[in-house]
DNA sequence: GAAACCGGTTACTTCAACGGAACCGGCGCC
DNA sequence: GGCGCCGGTTCCGTTGAAGTAACCGGTTTC
């Protein structure tokens, strides 16, 4: 799975814990880290470990296949940790790495370019005649 | 024409006046602005405008098709101006926009990111094993 | 014994981005 | 008159990211 967009438009909208609303325009925003899900998915460990389960509540709309494929490519790339609890029940937690929390400058960054443009983004956009 | 990914290693590789490597390794980055191209038309009309053929000759690699998308695209946005001017021959030229300009700083961010952190990416996906 | 939860997997489909190749009209040039 | 440049357009094909739906084994709970 190679690394593709992640809407930073919906994060831009969200407060801590995220929550994230899959009606946002997500194909309008020019700046994309990752996948569509892994700047928000970053957003989630931001403030600790989570488990798989505990990712699919605050990402709302993605499904179980498409939040293994984003995990599994961070995990490859090295943005996040897999660490399964030898417990019972067993248990499965996510974490950011160095690595990985390195790109939250960057997505505060393009969230704030988010909040102060894209309203002129899409101004332009409805306006547009070819 | 929806906006995706840009590749901001190559900008990372390249100096002013920009001149892009085509087998730079492009789906590495996981930081991306626009569509495949568009960080790199940022850079190059940085500088000032330019026509259509400038714009090819550094984008080493991009159809007149994907180039005029691009474009197109990012007129629509907002991002430059398209002006015809109307002399013998007629000349195309494109610009920035503010609104276009308002990216620098957030293409650079990515840059210094990529400069900083990508090895490490790159290093945990040799290495990764499922 | 049945139901639900956890952390997924599998098969199938859709759609946009991107690229290759060919072609175009209008103009200047030799 | 033929060639080439400029700024594209058109057709076709490939790729891969993302979504839908169904299913899975093991475990806890009722």
């Amino acid at each position: 799975m190679p690394l593709r967009a992640v809407n930073l438009v919906r994060m831009a909208e969200s407060v801590a814990p995220p929550e994230f609303d899959p009606r946002c325009p997500s194909s309008d925003m020019p700046v994309q880290i990752g996948g569509k899900w892994t700047g928000m998915v970053v957003r989630c460990l931001q403030s600790g470990p989570r488990r798989f389960t505990e990712l699919r509540e605050p990402l709302r709309g993605v499904t179980p296949k498409v939040l293994t494929e984003t995990l599994r490519a961070m995990e490859r790339d090295g943005l996040v940790t897999r660490t399964v609890h030898d417990e019972n029940p067993p248990r499965v937690e996510y974490a950011l790495t160095p690595l990985g929390r390195s790109l939250v400058p960057l997505i505060d960054a393009a969230r704030a370019w988010s909040e102060e443009h894209l309203p002129d983004l899409l101004r332009a956009r409805e306006t547009y005649e070819p």
